[in-house]
DNA sequence: GAAATTATTTAGATTTGTCTAACTTTTATT
DNA sequence: AATAAAAGTTAGACAAATCTAAATAATTTC
């Protein structure tokens, strides 16, 4: 199957939103992708029509076992590149996402897999993202900060699921990276916001918005 | 100036086709780029407009200034690409330049530079030919061999001008490749074409066409 | 449950890059 | 120099991906 790189940004952004739990709305997918809803109702036609995904007019939209095959090899491609630009051309965290979308559209398996070797085969990005192998099937998934039911104590950052520079860019101020020990102090009911302490640091509130972003993992 | 991925193209080919001496015509850039002369005469209009060529109907096309400036930046992109291959994905001569041509397009001062960097500011890529620097600028060009008005002898082969896998093929197959040393043993007027040999293989001939791509120095 | 609001789709237009077919200009041939 | 051939251009069409504006369906609200 070969795709344009239009459609393989539809096939990501589906995918991303299918993972947050949330029905694929074309509304929602517009956003998403920064288009207008009359352009994912057209692109939905034409990838309904390719088998990547189920789309019946006003019934909204999700993958196919094919799509999400697809839009795994695609994240593959991302997530390896991020991880080049950052191990190996000394990039930042923050700078990583824009160059990866346009690399990921380089449509070379054997590239990929030389490129994957050429990084030790890494299983996490630098976001700490889990990569799809060469088949896509894709490692566990961390805990969002927020749906944590046994409201641990202790955690350690191990992704950021929104890659969008004021949030990057935040957390970076606030000291918080990949592998960043955290406290919960508090969580706060009435708005889901929690208060949080990073090592001798005075204790600070992110909003649910944020929290809902960071993935931890008990420590 | 931003460019799409198909002016690029056309900056890129009308570059290497000036660079061959002759000049630039409809039928012949149509060619060079597996399109049809109604094509290019669409392009080179646009191309005037954005001040990169200097185009009059019937009249030919040549670079600008700037259009120089961009090819040799486009240039320097795939030339870097193909060093990344080679040295460090460990693909083999003949395969990069199908990949380093989509790699090219990727538009990112600073990826370039570090890419650069981290291959050690190569000067000259796996075929042979030098890489613009950060500011455009070109080493000295090599020889071609049926240009060497000198008649020498004994040489290096230190690229090749067409990357086509035809050529490429044939040339692996003769055992030419990058720091081959050659013997001319004679050149044949009436056709141009050389007679050589390697080591102590038994010698072969090769056409004007295959000489005029294999650039050389003394040895 | 009717009306209002919101979401979605359709129809028709636009842009980029391409094409074919017809036409014009230039170059080559005699 | 006239004509034939080749090269180049124009006009009109098309596909991909998008848009706006209008129409329709679904959902929410009263």
């Amino acid at each position: 199957m070969n795709l344009s790189v239009a459609e393989e940004n539809y096939i990501k952004s589906i995918y991303k939103l299918e993972e947050g739990q949330e029905s694929v709305t074309t509304t929602g997918l517009a956003y998403e992708l920064d288009t207008k809803p009359a352009s994912v109702t057209d692109m939905a036609k034409k990838l309904r029509d390719k088998k990547l995904i189920d789309y019946e007019k006003y019934q909204g939209i999700s993958l196919t076992a094919d799509g999400k095959k697809a839009a795994l090899h695609i994240i593959r491609r991302h997530r390896l590149w991020e991880c080049f630009l950052v191990d190996k051309l000394s990039f930042s965290w923050e700078e990583v996402h824009e160059i990866a979308e346009e690399l990921e559209h380089i449509r070379s398996e054997k590239l990929i897999n030389r490129l994957s070797d050429f990084l030790g085969n890494p299983t996490i990005d630098p976001h700490g993202d889990p990569i799809p192998d060469a088949q896509g099937r894709l490692g566990k998934q961390r805990t969002q900060i927020s749906l944590d039911q046994a409201r641990t104590k202790r955690l350690e950052v191990t992704a950021v699921s929104d890659k969008s520079n004021a949030l990057l860019e935040f957390l970076t101020a606030k000291g918080i990276r990949l592998g960043t020990h955290l406290e919960v102090i508090e969580r706060y009911e009435f708005d889901n916001s929690i208060e949080i302490k990073i090592r001798n640091q005075p204790a600070f509130t992110i909003s649910e918005q944020v929290s809902k972003n960071i993935m931890v993992r008990p420590v």
